[in-house]
DNA sequence: CTCTAAAATTAGTCGTGCCTAAAATTACCG
DNA sequence: CGGTAATTTTAGGCACGACTAATTTTAGAG
């Protein structure tokens, strides 16, 4: 296993989160374009390479986007794994907030070693999930997929548990900390603004309420069920 | 302050620890590329581009090597920085020896932030010297220069205390570590062979007795005070 | 089924950092 | 002081990963 570089790395995880999030279908150039903020043409350039390696890490098709394979994903999923660990471990270890260790943690997923991956892993109690709530790849690889669907899909009068935000964005997860909106929270919603108004929302802890637009509520996972254990034994 | 690359920044470390090394001359073409493992003819091109850079980096002189700029030196300072105190932490929090730390923290000192740096040295209580006995320097670019001379130096009968040891080899830090050579342990040179011949060492607290060749005394530094405080308050 | 807009690819460049081989310069020795 | 060996620089190239501009392909509307 020959080191790759940090680009190549990138690419896989971001594939690899878009085949996740859209289906299991094939990935565009340009939503890798976006995702990466490349243009459009680097990205068929670097699938091209992808798809020349050996082993061969996505199958690609002119015009018509790429895919893993099963050594591109395996890869994909060490560098996921490295990415949420060390966030869990920052917060844990070094006192970062939530909204702080993602920048971090894409930096250092790319050089830390399998040794160190190890020892943060142990000290952590071998995390299942990251501050966000994704879930943290196995060293084989294995994912638990969760379930869930936004919370933009939750019904006036249901309840549910906060069970994972997209941790692209440092401002919104400040927002949502200012509001008592954290991972395992019981919200209900309580009603819903016409044409696609707010979303007001209840914690069911404290009775407060608050109204939370389109771009907040999409990004908010929530389940019924409370989430599983958050460390393994 | 812009982002510099890994290189260059491996770059203004080789030559600032050139530098330290031998007198506070110029440093060749040549130690640089032996020291960074690249071709004479790439060093001769990276010293025109950061003597070129601005704000300027090196000073270079057609046949006659470079010496950093104070603005060169900063940065080289600020990059060891980093480095030794990955190290110290490595070794304090997540139990790492002190012949593991130094490959890791070569990756690492490139992507941590100025806020992980102030975390994990406000954890450690903001140590004046790496797992190795390198000083570290201060936010604002001060070293603190050792005193010191090689254990080579030594004359029998003499005692010290090992203050230094060099951390580019880890089998010889295994090495001294079996033989309860260490950081701050006080030794006695019994006796020296001829020709060169091996330099026999007693270690005052366990009376144990220990034949040292010259790659190995060479490269551990010792002083006759007992080393400074290991942290500050 | 054709026409067009959107998406993707090709072609051609650029900067970075490395390489080798050849030429230039320095430094040292007699 | 001249000649040679060691050091260093120049010249020319390569791989990588990005870019823009121009072209090709696809997909969708009528």
């Amino acid at each position: 296993m020959k080191t790759l570089s940090s680009a190549v790395e990138d690419y896989l995880k971001a594939i690899f989160e878009i085949q996740g999030e859209e289906g299991q279908g094939r990935v565009s150039t340009s939503a890798l374009a976006e995702r990466l903020g490349v243009a459009r043409a680097s990205v068929t350039g670097m699938l091209k390479k992808l798809s020349a390696m050996d082993p061969q890490l996505v199958r690609y098709e002119r015009y018509h986007g790429a895919k893993l394979t099963p050594a591109g994903e395996k890869i994909a999923l060490e560098v996921i794994r490295h990415h949420r660990l060390i966030e869990c471990y920052l917060m844990e270890a070094l006192g970062y907030s939530w909204d702080e260790v993602h920048l971090e943690a894409d930096r250092l997923e790319h050089v830390i070693s399998e040794e160190f991956e190890d020892r943060i892993a142990d000290m952590l109690g071998h995390p299942d999930i990251d501050p966000h709530g994704h879930p943290i790849p196995d060293r084989d690889g294995t994912v638990r997929e969760l379930e869930g669907i936004p919370l933009t899909q939750l019904r006036v009068g249901q309840q549910a548990y906060i069970s994972r935000v997209s941790d692209h964005d440092p401002a919104l997860l400040r927002y949502l900390d200012q509001l008592g909106l954290t991972l395992h929270v019981k919200i209900e919603v309580i009603e819903r603004g016409p044409f696609d108004g707010p979303l007001h929302v209840r914690l069911i802890s404290s009775d407060a309420v608050h109204a939370l637009g389109r771009q907040v509520t999409d990004h908010i996972i929530v389940s019924e069920r409370v989430s599983e254990r958050r460390k393994r034994l």
